[in-house]
Parts: C-alpha cells; sequence; structure tokens
DNA sequence: AGCTCTTATGAATCATTGA
DNA sequence: GTCAATGATTCATAAGAGC
C-alpha cells in the first residue's frame, strides 16, 4: 500500500481507434474487472456513430454485450449508462427489452443504479417535465462479485456533522480525563461513523469538460464506480471511449485501461491528455489522493 | 375560485368493499380522470394476505390494468407506484414485463417519475446498497391528456424550500388561530415568487400517518398527482385503496373519489377518517389551501 | 427562536432452517 | 434439491421535545 511500491507497477492506458464490435473480438476471455460505459444513445450523434434507431439499437447492442460478457472476470462488473428516448411521446422500451435480451444472454442484473442529474437539460413542454435521470445499469457474471463499499462512503449529513463537532470538543476531553471508563468506547463509535453507506441513487451535476464536446458525462460518475468496483491494478473498460472521461480518471487511479472509438480525433484528443496525466504520475511524491 | 361556490358543489367519496377485479367491473367507461394507486408488491410468501409471487405477478395485474384503461378517460392519466424486489441477488423483471404487456394492452408508457425516497429502509449487505427510490409509471390512453403543470411549480432553490416547510409547521397553526391576520397572504407572496416546474424526480420521506398500518405512501405523493392531472370536480380512482391514503387527500382537495380494498376493516377505518374530514370541509371559512 | 439531542421508523435482504 | 417461511441485521432521516 505504500506510494513507492504502487508506482513501480506500470500502469497501461490503451486507446484503440475502431468499431468495439470489432475491437472487442481480440481482448482476451475473462480479462477485465469493470466495464463501465455510455453507449451512444439511440438516434443521437448520427454524424459521430451513425446513429442507431430505436427499433434497431438492441440487436445492434447484444453482439458488443456478449462479447463484453466473455473478456469480464466472473468477479467483474458491468455498469451501462443509458435512458430511453421519448418518441411520439413515449418513452420508447428498447432499455427495457436490452435488460430482457440480456439476461437471456446470460447477464444478471444485479441493480438498478440512478443517476439524479441536478442540473439536467432546460426545456418545458405541455406534457411532460424535463428528464432529470438516467438509468444505471449493474449487470454481473456471477451472484458474488468485488465490492468495495468502504471506499465510497461519503460524508454524513448535518445532523452527524454537528454531532461529532460536540464530541471533538467536550466529550473527547472529558474522556482523556475519565480513564477507562468506557465512554471512550462510545465516542470511537460514533467518530468511525462520520461517513455512511451510499444508496443506489447518486446524485451529480453534469459537467462540462470540454466544450467542443457534447457529451455530459461527468468526472465523478466514472470514478465512483471504479472505486466501487475495482482495486489498484485492476483493469477498466470502456468500449465507448467518447472524450475519455472514463479513461483519464481510470488511469489517474492507478487502473489499466482500455478505450475504443470510432473516431481518430478523439482517440487522439485522448491520447494527448493521457500524456500530460502521465506526467503528474511520474512524479514519486504525487499521489492520486493528492491529486483528488 | 371564491371559497364559496367550492363547497356548493358536491363531493362524494365511495369507499367500497371487495376485490378491484371485480368491482372495477363495475365502473362506466371513460369516467376516471386519474388513477393513482400503489398495488401490493410482490412477495415470495404465497400464503401471506395480499402477496402475489413475483411468477405470478403481470398474469395477476393485467385484467385488472384493462379495466382501468377501460373506465380511465381518454384525457386520463394512470400512476402506477411499484418496485421491483430483489430475487436470489438479481433485481426481478416482472415491473419491465408489465410494462411492455401494458402496452400490448393498448397503454401508452408516457413517463416513468422517480420517487427518490429520502429515508429509506435500512440495512447492509456485502453486494448492495440500500434501495433508496421507487418507480412512479405514467400511463395513458392518448398523446394528449389534461396536465396542468402550474399547480405543482416548486420555490427555487433549497432556502425557499426551507422556509416554506417551517410555514407549514409552524404558521398553520398560527394562522388558525389568528384568523384574517394577513400572514397568509405574506405565504402566498413567497409561494408566487420565484417558482420553477419540477422535474420528473421527485424527493419526498416515507411517512407512516397511521400506525396501525403498516404500508402507506406519504400524503405528498398523491397530493402531487392529484394536483398535477386532475381539476376540482374530478374523478380520482385508487383500486388498491389500503389505508386511504389517496382517497383522504382528493376528498380534501375536493376531488371526488373511489377507493377500493380488500378489507373491511381497512374501508371502514378509511370511512371513518372521511367522516371527521367533512366536518372540517363543511366549515364554510376553512380552505383547502389552510389545511396545508 | 434557534439549536441540540433523542427517538421512532421505514413496501428491505440475506442466510438459515424446515418441509 | 427445490421451495417456502422465519429471524437477524441494518442506518439515515425527520419529527419532536428540551434548553
Amino acid at each position: 500500500m505504500s506510494g513507492r511500491r504502487r508506482h513501480n507497477r506500470k500502469i497501461t492506458t490503451d486507446v484503440r481507434v475502431g468499431d468495439c464490435r470489432e475491437l472487442l473480438v481480440s481482448l482476451p476471455d475473462n480479462s477485465v474487472d469493470l466495464v463501465v460505459t455510455s453507449p451512444p444513445y439511440a438516434d443521437q450523434r448520427k454524424t459521430m456513430y451513425g446513429g442507431v434507431h430505436p427499433d434497431q439499437y438492441v440487436d445492434w447492442f447484444l453482439p458488443i454485450s456478449e462479447q463484453l460478457l466473455r473478456v469480464l472476470k466472473p468477479t467483474g462488473t458491468f455498469i451501462l449508462n443509458i435512458k430511453e428516448k421519448v418518441v411520439n411521446g413515449e418513452r420508447s422500451v428498447y432499455v427495457l427489452d436490452l435488460i430482457l435480451k440480456m439476461r437471456a444472454q446470460g447477464w444478471l442484473w444485479t441493480e438498478e443504479f440512478i443517476w439524479h442529474k441536478k442540473n439536467c437539460y432546460p426545456g418545458k413542454w405541455p406534457n411532460r417535465f424535463r428528464d432529470a435521470w438516467e438509468r444505471l445499469l449493474q449487470f454481473n457474471k456471477n451472484r458474488k462479485f468485488h465490492m468495495y463499499q468502504e471506499q465510497v462512503m461519503v460524508p454524513m449529513g448535518d445532523w452527524a456533522n454537528s454531532r461529532l463537532k460536540r464530541l471533538s470538543v467536550t466529550d473527547k476531553t472529558r474522556d482523556s480525563s475519565k480513564v477507562g471508563s468506557g465512554f471512550g468506547k462510545n465516542v470511537s463509535n460514533w467518530v468511525d461513523r462520520d461517513k455512511a453507506y451510499p444508496t443506489n441513487v447518486l446524485h451529480l451535476a453534469t459537467e462540462c469538460g470540454n466544450r467542443s464536446h457534447s457529451a455530459t458525462f461527468p468526472t465523478s460518475l466514472p470514478e465512483w464506480f471504479i472505486k466501487l468496483f475495482t482495486q489498484e491494478g485492476d483493469v477498466v473498460l470502456d468500449p465507448f471511449m467518447g472524450s475519455g472521461t472514463t479513461l483519464i480518471i481510470a488511469n489517474r487511479m492507478r487502473r489499466n485501461s482500455i478505450g475504443m472509438d470510432t473516431a481518430p480525433e478523439y482517440c487522439e484528443m485522448v491520447r494527448k491528455k493521457l500524456n500530460s496525466v502521465d506526467l503528474y504520475l511520474c512524479e514519486p511524491e504525487m499521489d492520486y489522493e493528492s491529486l483528488g
């Protein structure tokens, strides 16, 4: 766990140009710890990915998910960020259909996280409110998988904060005066509880890191799942890399990663960003935590 | 809009004992403006009252939704509160299946609201976080339906929320003691200023209105949808009444309503509560707004 | 009034036992 | 072995009392 040993291990960050339907075939079986990706939504970004019609979306995605099932380790996890479009005033059902067919492929639909977008897209319609959430579908190969819950614990609410503050000023001194009173054990229970486990609802604002790119995938989203489902040295895969948010944060967290994208200009951009990040990581005194 | 005219119209609140699969047949076509209900969730235990096995859930519900489709007005809305259980470490898919089959019945799946439960059930498991959200599925008969968005506009920003919340608990009682003090006008000033349209994510804590009954959703949940999808004098239907939260709030908001439940003791309890509410409504100076 | 502290409670999951 | 029932476990809120 020392900083020196961590930096002695070589971390690879692999950017591949091409269609993941072809590139995934070259990856070995059971080699990836976490797949986290946000594929192009149906009929969106036509020019970049050729656009997939909602009716064809499931058939287009199933060969990809089949490859992902193959390359994922038995203890690994697949996080799929997706949200169905409104078509003719109705929510499309291709996401529901996809879940059912991926289960038929062998995936377990373990959980559905909700990403609550606090600053969602503006707009007003007569019979619809703004869409402020997206699905984060968790799939696994087995019921048992790696999950490092303590890595994503969050600070507790205000009442606990104030209570802890009070403990730290009065009760701690009282404890030091009464030796072995047993009260210290209670204090340590409270002190240990300064962080709480999250739920399956994630509150994150959308970020617009790069103005030239339309995707609003915030850095904290892949970061959260990488913390939760991988350790240092593990392998993260994003078959729809886009601007490379997942790869860059994986590199910064010292996870090996593979990213794929059909657009050469995106791949080149990500490579450049990675090079500058690598410079930071080569500094022996720099740590991920200090970059956080 | 005057209080006098509103109270001249007779509002009926109809509590019927029995299984809604049988009772719904007697309702006329196209007679209901809003169905809002929270049916018993699927349960592994076969023998338990109200429990339906996950594998049988869709077949059990489809005849009911067929009747609901018949009795709903063309401009009406059906709100279904539901959440799938975890079975063998995996999320069940009967809700997804139900959506697909209800569409085949003729329903439009217009929207999926998220109810974010701020105080969710406790628990800790090695490979799962606590479940903090439920689905609020919106179904319609037609693409055009009645929606009164301005009725559910919310104050902007947290500072306004906390201020309004305090008003609702302390200043409300003060207002009832000081008749016509003019303070109520200040409240409405706050409400009129800086309002924003909500999104499709609802933040509500679970409430337990009645101690003797375990499964109630909070009053504000049906209240929100009744505001959004009905006007005074419209008809609200809850085929799984339970403790009657929906009926009582509908009565208070001067909507006609029909509630059904197989348990006579629940029906009797709701009737008693309705009688006491009616007494309040008979007072000419009382208004829905002052009841909060 | 504001702040602190107490306490009640919530549509849950999982592992184990028994049929 | 499969299926069903039971018990233990769990924790962040918010309402309410108290100062």
